[in-house]
DNA sequence: CATAAAGTTAACTGAATTGGTAAACATTAT
DNA sequence: ATAATGTTTACCAATTCAGTTAACTTTATG
């Protein structure tokens, strides 16, 4: 079970969207500055995010992306599922068949339990949740744009770990 | 964030380990062969347990490896840590002096909160339960060893995947 | 209608991780 | 002594990850 960037960077779209519901459909370039994600790599997540139905796009000029439900009605779960490959730790908590002799697999039940789990926990998160704490600590008008937070997944360092050059 | 065949073939040694706790240690190749998992394999996540404390061996002839505290005092968040490499689904949860602003990163307390609720449930899993589970639907004696389940986890199949022949 | 601004799609890539295997080594009971 | 165990390190091909590139489609506007 992988949890990669396209999920830390579906979160940071998502919460963005969010964030700027009410102001109508955003633009990719505007949404990527914003989050700091590569816009061609955001690309990818917004692509996989529209085929599940989380987001909708409007095309053309004056085009954008907006999400397609209220942000009460959008969790971790979806979004995880949506833009992973395979979010699961174990085949046969899928594909039960496909396990050969899972009536005999010592672990098979405890991998079920703790799915389910966290599925609870991920279907308990919601974007205006998680929105409405993020309002609550945001930092001052002004202020938001600079500097903007790298965030690293697990991933040991790749090649262009160099520090964006700030402009003075 | 991974979880990945180290975690399964971790179960599954634990749980075994659990199962015949009474009987003093197990052998690594009986083990191996009992959960069908590669004993070379078997040996680096047995390397990572021991190193984390959750079980101790005993070298030399008539050597083996045994839980080192009881099933009730082990779980799954003990046996993931300990031999997945980077448990985390974002550095900062982690590290969060390294990860540059994260009072402006807009999805680090989501990531804070999902992480410390996902450790929550995984503490709240024992060997203990996991293994009285087990009992209640074990097969019966006998059955046990045959056709043992091959268990598959997330990822796409990989160049030796024929199903391991079967002595008639 | 031409054009520019937006989103879409698919192919491609270097680096890192994954899931093992192999071989030499160390320890202990007999 | 030796055989049966566990230990350690190095090594490998396949796969995945995290993007980048480039050609394409759609739509508003002059």
């Amino acid at each position: 079970m992988n949890l990669t960037a396209k999920s830390r960077y579906a979160l940071k779209i998502m919460m963005d969207l969010a964030v700027h519901e009410e102001e109508g459909h955003q633009q990719r370039a505007k949404m990527a500055a914003r989050q700091a994600v590569p816009l061609e790599f955001m690309d990818q997540v917004l692509s996989r995010l529209r085929e599940h139905g989380l987001v909708v796009s409007f095309r053309g000029r004056n085009g954008g992306v907006a999400l397609s439900r209220t942000p009460a009605e959008i969790n971790l779960w979806d979004i995880f599922v949506a833009v992973e490959d395979r979010f699961f730790p174990v085949l046969c908590v899928q594909d039960n068949h496909l396990c050969r002799g899972e009536a005999q697999c010592i672990s098979s039940e405890a991998w079920t339990d703790v799915y389910a789990e966290l599925q609870g926990v991920l279907k308990g998160k919601t974007l205006k949740a998680l929105v409405a704490k993020w309002e609550g600590r945001r930092p001052p008008i002004g202020t938001e744009m600079k500097n903007p937070p790298i965030c690293r997944g697990s991933q040991a360092g790749r090649r262009n770990e160099a520090e964006p050059a700030l402009s003075s």
